[in-house]
DNA sequence: AGTGAAAAATATTAATC
DNA sequence: GATTAATATTTTTCACT
C-alpha cells in the first residue's frame, strides 16, 4: 500500500465524497488549507488509486427503475469454468449493480435494479439459462431507508 | 414526476455517470450536441431531481475498509416506535452504507462496511443493544466481483 | 510542504439566428 | 431550441517562501 494518508487528506476525501461539485477554494476553506496543497493531495490520491473516479448519482425511481432486488445464490458447481462463465454473465448485465462472492453457505449476493418485477423475471430467466445455479432467493426492496457512497472515515 | 427525458438527456446522464469529471465540451462531443444545450439539460435535470448529486468514489480497501457485510434482519416488533428507533440507529451509523426494508420473511437488509470482523462485531453489539431484533444473519463478502453506480439506462 | 500570483481551461450567461 | 461569442469562475502551473 503505497499511499499514506494524513488527517488533511481524509478531510479532503470526506468533502469530495459529500459534494463532488465543490470548487477547490470551497474545499480548501472547509478543511482549513489553501488551493494548491489541496490540489496536489487530490492528484496524489487519484494517482495512488485511493480516488477511483468521479460520478453523478441519479434518482433511480425518477428514471423509471422502480424495483431493487437483492439476490442470494447458492451453487453446487465450483469449478473454474463455471465460475468464469458466471462472472462474465454478471459483468455483462447492466442491471447487476453489485455482485459479491460470499463466505458461508450462500455463495453470491447480487444487487439488481430494474424497472419492475417483470423485468426482474426476464433477467432471472436469462441468467439461469446461461449458467446453472442450485438455489436462488430474491429479496425485494420495499423501501430504500438509506443509501450512501460515503465511507465511514474518521477525521481528527 | 415533472421531468420528461428524451434520448439526448439519457445520453448525457450516461456520460455523467460514466465519468463525472469530463468537461461540457467533451460531453457535448460524445452525445453529438454543443455546450449550451447540454448545460441547460443538466441544470434542468438537477433542478428536477433526476440528478441527485455529484461525488467521488473511493477505494475502500486502500482506505483500510477490508470487510463488507450484508446483514439480513428479521424482527418480531413492527410497531411505529420500534421502527423509528431502528431507522434512526441505521441512519446515524456511518458504517451502514445501505439499508432497505424488504418484502417477505426477511425484514431488512443492510450493507455494512468496516475495517475488519472485529469492527463489525462492535457495530453489531451496539446495534442489538439499542434495538431488539429477532434474528440476524451476517454474510461476509470475500470478493467484490462488480460494483457500479451506473443505472441500466437504454439510449437510442 | 504551503502561499499567492499568473496562465490555461472551463463553466455560465447573453446575444443571435 | 441550437450556435456562437463574451464574461466569470475555476483549475492548473509556477515562482517564492
Amino acid at each position: 500500500m503505497a499511499v499514506r494518508l494524513d488527517d488533511l487528506d481524509r478531510k479532503i476525501l470526506l468533502e469530495l465524497q459529500r459534494d463532488g461539485g465543490q470548487s477547490l477554494d470551497d474545499i480548501a476553506k472547509s478543511v482549513g488549507s489553501s488551493k494548491t496543497p489541496v490540489w496536489n493531495r487530490i492528484r496524489k490520491m487519484r494517482d495512488g488509486g485511493v480516488i477511483k473516479h468521479q460520478t453523478y448519482l441519479l434518482d433511480a425511481e425518477a428514471l423509471g427503475f422502480e424495483a431493487c432486488f437483492f439476490v442470494l445464490i447458492r451453487t453446487s458447481e465450483h469449478d473454474a469454468g463455471w465460475q468464469g462463465r458466471f462472472l462474465n454473465a454478471l459483468k455483462s448485465r447492466p442491471e447487476v449493480l453489485e455482485a459479491h462472492r460470499l463466505a458461508g453457505d450462500i455463495d453470491y449476493i447480487l444487487k439488481v435494479v430494474v424497472a419492475n418485477a417483470r423485468a426482474y423475471d426476464t433477467f432471472y430467466q436469462a441468467l439461469i439459462s446461461e449458467v446453472k445455479v442450485h438455489n436462488v432467493t430474491a429479496l425485494l426492496s420495499m423501501e430504500e431507508i438509506k443509501s450512501t457512497t460515503v465511507l465511514p472515515m474518521e477525521v481528527g
